[in-house]
DNA sequence: ATAATAGTGTCTCTTAGACAATATTTC
DNA sequence: GAAATATTGTCTAAGAGACACTATTAT
């Protein structure tokens, strides 16, 4: 066999699904594309890899261009390859799951002429490029999986966080509500979840609550059940 | 840019880890590679994807071609593209997870010298070719979770089943005992798991033993917990 | 005082895990 | 009968979920 027909001509590139919650509704970071194909449209941040970079260094470089967000967590979603996924040539996705703890205000990129933070919500009818509403879909169902056996919610908050917020990310992102003592007891019971620390906050109106750092955990034994419906 | 910087020539394949229990202990079909590089070396089965083929559909093809072996189930691993991890050019291999039902004899494909089943137990010491040590280990613990909070177990059964069967995959990949009774009353509750079929089996050489067939279910919840040590 | 949120305590029900006891086969 | 395996039943302890009650702030 030559070369070419054994090592045919493959694009690969790396996507991000970057997730953050802002005022109890789960966002997805979104450029809007500046060129063709899919020009106008909406598409989850990427590009592709460089030939001398590892697929994770990609993931991480596209980020910082693409967003300049800073993420508590990346790591490797799926890979999507059908043939015709991309109509300019052969183009395997290598897909990232990132999750940012807050929404600082994202800036353009140079091939993106936009950078900004939906709703995923307001997307179930939205169309978005290339099969990029298929990788989104997978990433935030895998995002609600994973809140349930690891400790990856407070990824999602800033370094010092009250139960109470910890919770709304639970509730934004499972889109169900939970009861806020039994989630105490839970959360602070589970070994490493939670590290508390000597200061409290009044951000909510009532009593102070206490303030809390990410333990050194990362899996959550028993989980954290999600609700049923 | 030009075209050849903007897409550097990669090339995308496809490795399979297969697993089975054979007489209690978890197995990978491993091939002999036949060439260079790490000729003679054990390897996963796997091979280039073509240019006009999915992904999934060129790990099937990947598996009929090179070990003949019928699956229960086939999906996505992981991808692996370190820059250097294969030494002829810029690889990214799109890794997929195989549960084999029984032992059938694997026969050897186009380019693989020889293809057969190996205890996963004594590759541990062992080198494999690539990062394929890496990758075999990756998806030994993808199943392993799996089996925890899926209906995947039973792809490792044969069409009929007891449930003394069911339980010796659990501790044959886990590498753990159970009790056969909470086991039983465990699987026996969860609703979809297996069903009964008017049948029984003495194979196991005491009293007979139900026979049963996967059920529809996917998911198991509540998950069947894996013993701490 | 009232409203709002934080946190503790209690009760019940389900389930996991340990293990006794019984059932049905082969030798 | 003895040995082997299957299956049912029982007990206990841990955890989930519901929810009453107390604590501490702002207005």
């Amino acid at each position: 066999m030559t070369r070419t027909r054994t090592h045919p001509p493959f694009g690969v590139a790396v996507d991000l699904v970057v997730l953050t919650v802002i005022e109890g509704a789960l966002q997805a970071l979104l450029i809007e594309r500046g060129e063709e194909p899919f020009a106008g449209e909406l598409a989850l941040p990427g590009g592709f890899v460089h030939i001398d970079e590892g697929l994770d260094e990609a993931a991480a470089r596209e980020l910082a261009e693409e967003t300049g967000v800073r993420v508590a967590h990346l790591e490797q979603l799926a890979t999507y390859g059908d043939p015709d996924r991309d109509p300019r040539m052969r183009v395997v996705s290598v897909t990232y799951l990132a999750m940012a703890p807050e929404p600082p205000s994202p800036r353009a990129g140079t091939d993106a002429a936009e950078a900004a933070w939906r709703p995923v919500r307001d997307l179930a009818t939205e169309q978005l490029a290339f099969d990029h509403d298929k990788i989104l879909e997978d990433g935030i169902e895998r995002a609600r999986g994973k809140l349930e056996y690891t400790t990856l919610a407070t990824a999602f908050c800033p370094p010092e966080f009250t139960i109470a917020e910890l919770r709304e990310v639970y509730e934004s992102i499972w889109g169900e509500p939970l009861d806020p003592r039994n989630f105490s007891r839970k959360v602070l019971s589970s070994d490493g979840f939670v590290d508390p620390i000597s200061a409290t906050t009044t951000r909510g109106g009532g009593r102070p609550a206490r303030l809390y750092r990410a333990g050194e955990a990362t899996e959550l034994s028993p989980p954290l059940r999600r609700p049923e419906s």
